[in-house]
DNA sequence: TATGAATGAGGCTTCATTCAT
DNA sequence: AATGAATGAAGCCTCATTCAT
C-alpha cells in the first residue's frame, strides 16, 4: 500500500506538474506572443527540461488546445457558480460572461488568436471535440439566461443566439480595440468610453419600444 | 523619346508586378494564413523567382505592410466617391465605411492579424508612418460623418469617436464571428443574424428617447 | 552520486564536443579560407548535424571569436610554461613568443584575417572583451621579459611597446611571405631566409654601439 | 573618317569608364571591406547599369585582379620614374619602394586580403601571369638596387631576396599593426614608433661591424 | 520518469551573373 | 553598348521533436 500511496502522490505532482506547464505557457504567450515562445523557454520558466514537456503533451499545438479547453472550463466553472446562486443571479449570467471575457483582454486575445492558429490544422481530434463540446455546453447555459429575458419582455424575440453572438462580437471588438496601439491613441478617455461600450452592450438587443423613431 | 518612352513602360510594367504580388500574397495570406505562406510560394504564384520578390519588397514584413497600406488607401478611396456625392450620401459614410469592412471578413481578418504581428517589430518606420497617416485621415472622415449626425440629433452627444470605435468594434466581432468555424456552426440563418446584427449597429449610438425604460 | 556523475559526465563530452567543432573548424578554414567553409561543412566533418553547432555558438561569428581566443590562450600557456622556468629561460619569453607565431604562419594568417573581419561587427562584445583581456595579459608578460632586456643594456631604451611591436610586425611579415604563392617562388633556400629574418629579429632593437658608421 | 574618329572617341570612353570603375571599386573595398561591396554598389557609385560593368569585366574578381595590376602598375612607374634621375636616386629606389607600400596602408592592406582571396581559385589565369610578371619586373629593379648597396658593402652580402624579402615583412607588418584596432591601443606616440619601425628597416641588414656584441 | 543534446527540415535573405530590350 | 529586372544557388539560423541515458 506504500507503493500504492507513493505511485498516487507521483501522479498527483505529475499532474501539478502539467498545470504549471500550462500556466507558465499561457503568460509567456500572453506577453511575448505564441510564435515568439519556444518550447524550451516554457521549459525554463517552469523550471524543468524540455523533453519532460512532451511528457505531458504530443505537442506545442497540444499545448494550445489545452489552453483553450483551460479557458473555456473556467467559463463553465464561473456558470456553475453562478447558478448556484438564486434566479437573480442567473440573469446576470450573460453580463457576468461577457465582462468575464473583457477583464482580461490579453488572455482573451491570445485564445481568439489560437482559435484561428487550430482552426487550419489536423491536430489532435478528439482535443478539439472535447473543446467544442465544452463550449456548447457554456453557450446552453448562456441560452436559457438569454431565453429568460425574452420571456420576460426584455429582449426582442428573435433567437436566442443572435443576441449570445451580438454581445459576443461586441466584446471581441472592444477587446481588439483594447490591444491596437494604434486605435488607443485616439481614446483619450477609456474610461468614458468602455463604459458607453458597456451601456450599449446592455441595450443592444433590447426589445424596441413603439414610439421609438430611430432609424436613418 | 522612343528611350524614355521605353523606360516609362518597364517602369509600369514593374509597378504591375508588385501589385501582382500584392495581389497573390494577399490572396495566399488568406488562404492558408501567413505563416503557412512562404516568400517561395508568393513568387511560385506570381511565376517568378524568389529573388526577384527582394525587387520589390526589403523583407517579408514589408509585404505585409504595404498589404495594409494598400487596403487602408482602399477605404480612403471609397471615402472620396462619398464625399463626391451630395450630402444624404455623405450621411452614410459610416455605414458604408463598417459593410465595406464586413464584406470581406477573411481579408479583414488577415489585416487584423498583421496588425498584431507587427506590432511588436521595429520593421520599416516609414511604412509604419505612412499606414498611421492614412489611417488618421480616414477616421477623420469618419468623424466629420459622425459629427453631422449627432448635430442633428440622431446620435447621442458624446466624443466623435465613441461612436467610431463602438461601430468599429461591433464590426469587428462580426467579422470574428463570420471567421470562427466553432460559432458558425450555431448560427442557422446567416441573413437573419447579421441583419440584426447591422440593425445593432445602426441604433447602437442613438440618441435614447425619454419613455425608453431601459434596465439592464 | 551516480547522477551527479552522469551529468558531469555528459557536460565533459559536451566540452569535448565544443572543442571538436573548433578544431575542425579551424582545420578548414586555414584549409579553405573562412568565407568558403559553410557551418554545415563543419558540422559534417565533426560528424554532427547542422543544429548541434548552434547549441554551442550562437552564431559563426562566435566560432571566429572563439578560435581567436583559444589561439591567444595557447599563448599565454605558453608564458605560463616558460616562467616556471628560472630567469633565463624568462629572457627567452619574446624569442619564444614570435617563434611561436612563426610556426604554424597558416594558422597565424587565418587570425589575422578574422581578426580584420569581426573588427567591423558588432558580435558579442563580451567575448571582444575576454579576447583583448588575455592579449593585454600576454603583452604585459613582453614587456617584463622586453625590460629586463633594456636594463640590461641589451636592447635600446625605447618604450617597450616600441621593441614589442617591430618584433611582432616582422613576424607578421615573415608570416605573410610564407603564405604568399607569390613571393615563395622566389625563395630557393627558405632555411637560410627565415634564419636570416631570425637574426634581424634578434638583432632589431639593439642598442647602437657608438663605433657604428651605418648610415643608409 | 567622322565615323572613325567616333568610333576612337568611343572607345576612348570606354577606357575612360573602365578607369572610373576600377577607382570606385577600390575606394569602396578599402572603406567597406571587399565582402561587402557588391557589384551593384560599384555600379551605383559610378553612376552605371549593373550590366555594364560586366561588359568590362568578366566576373568580380576579374576586378579584383585588375585592381591589384594597377597597384603593381604604380609600384612600376614609380620605379621607372627613379630610374630617370641619377645613381643616387636608384639607390633610394628600396627605400622608396617600401614608403610607397607604407604610406597608404588601408590601400596595401586590400591588396593583401586581395591576394589570399585569389590565390584559392581558379579565376582567369592569364592575367595572374600578368600580375606576376609585373611583380617579378619590380622585383628585378628592387635587386638591382639592392644589388649595388652589397657590392659597396653597406649591406650584408647574402641573395639579394634576403633583403628585399626583410624589408617587405617588416612593411607589411607594420601596416598590419596600423591597421589592427586592438594593437593600436598601445601605442601612445604613433610618430615615435614607425620613425623606430624605420631605423630599423634602414639598418636592417646592414652588415654588422666586428666589434658588435650581438647576443640573443 | 526526466532530461537535454542532437537533429534537420525549412524559412528568410543575399548577390553574382544573365539576358532581353 | 548599356541597362536593370530576373534569377536561384547558397548561406545562416530557428526550433519542434526525438531518443538514449
Amino acid at each position: 500500500m506504500s507503493d500504492l500511496h507513493k505511485a498516487s502522490l507521483k501522479a498527483q505532482e505529475f499532474r501539478k506538474r502539467e498545470e504549471e506547464i500550462l500556466v507558465r505557457a499561457q503568460e509567456l504567450f500572453i506577453a511575448n506572443g505564441e510564435d515568439k515562445v519556444t518550447v524550451e523557454m516554457i521549459a525554463d520558466a517552469v523550471g524543468i527540461g524540455k523533453g519532460t514537456i512532451y511528457k505531458h503533451f504530443e505537442t506545442k499545438d497540444e499545448i494550445y488546445l489545452r489552453l483553450m479547453i483551460r479557458y473555456e472550463e473556467e467559463l463553465a466553472a464561473m456558470f456553475d457558480r453562478l447558478k448556484e446562486g438564486d434566479t437573480k443571479d442567473r440573469a446576470r449570467l450573460a453580463k457576468d460572461y461577457f465582462s468575464f471575457r473583457m477583464k482580461q483582454p490579453d488572455k482573451y486575445a491570445l485564445f481568439h488568436r489560437l482559435e484561428h492558429k487550430l482552426t487550419n490544422r489536423t491536430s489532435s481530434p478528439e482535443l478539439v471535440a472535447t473543446l467544442h463540446e465544452i463550449r456548447a455546453k457554456n453557450l446552453d447555459q448562456l441560452a436559457e439566461s438569454i431565453k429568460a429575458k425574452i420571456d420576460d419582455g426584455t429582449l426582442e424575440d428573435v433567437p436566442t443566439y443572435y443576441h449570445i453572438f451580438a454581445a459576443w462580437a461586441l466584446v471581441h471588438g472592444a477587446v481588439a480595440i483594447h490591444h491596437s496601439k494604434f486605435y488607443q491613441e485616439f481614446i483619450d478617455d477609456k474610461e468614458g468610453f468602455f463604459s458607453f461600450l458597456g451601456d450599449i452592450g446592455i441595450r443592444m438587443g433590447n426589445k424596441r419600444t413603439k414610439n421609438k423613431s430611430n432609424n436613418e
